[in-house]
DNA sequence: TTTAGTACCTTGCTGTACAAGGTATCAAAA
DNA sequence: TTTTGATACCTTGTACAGCAAGGTACTAAA
């Protein structure tokens, strides 16, 4: 029974549910394709593993959010390329909204 | 298998992790017992159940974070106040930072 | 034909949010 | 005096997301 509270647990906790936004918001600029998409997300500080993001992106093509397509790749097996659906768009839209409203709320908690 | 993806389902996604963020904001204010503290997170738009807050309570005063002294009601059963301890203010610091740098992702992967 | 690099994916565990319950105290009305 | 309503505390069971640690498959170069 671990339950250590480092800075990085802290991280980890509030990086949930957030990536989902996250994934959108990056296809939302351009297709692409998990590993590119993962590489992405660490470039930009969120850490983050396979094994939570092929689930995720499965997850988000079931809700129809997403579609994808094969391409061959210059070097080394093909690419999964995703891209946002309509209702992908739909929903990122959602999500701003959405994280507009939690920074208010925290600001409105810190400051009255 | 319900899987309806509406919009308080995004929202119900993006408020794991950082409900425990939202509480430690509320305890630096003024010490609070969970039922003024759930209904602080309501008015504040952050919709949450007992059954979420009690149990994060717990875990948080089990941390070290918090803890807390019965005081009598003017009406009804004692109340118990939370307080903030010092790791507790420390991890806030944290979680402040986390945020942060979280809200600069956000941008980055938007933004570029 | 073996190695290195790239890319995809799954399984099992743990922890969190939530729905839906329950218990206990106090004061005022019946 | 017992019942009701308001307030306040808490637990149990379920579903699901993130993560660690695996695995498979394609390509090209050594």
């Amino acid at each position: 029974m671990i339950m250590e509270n480092t800075a990085e647990n802290v991280r980890t906790q509030m990086r949930k549910g957030v990536l989902e936004y996250c994934i959108l918001s990056i296809l939302n600029r351009q297709d692409a394709y998990p590993s590119s998409i993962i590489d992405t997300l660490k470039r930009a500080n969120m850490l983050v593993v396979e094994g939570t993001v092929y689930p995720l992106l499965i997850r988000q093509k079931n809700q129809g959010l997403l579609t994808y397509r094969w391409e061959e790749s210059p070097q080394g097996p093909p690419r999964k390329y995703y891209t946002l659906t309509e209702k992908g768009r739909e929903q990122l839209s959602e999500m701003d909204l959405a994280w507009k409203e939690i920074n208010e709320t925290i600001n409105t908690l810190k400051n009255g």
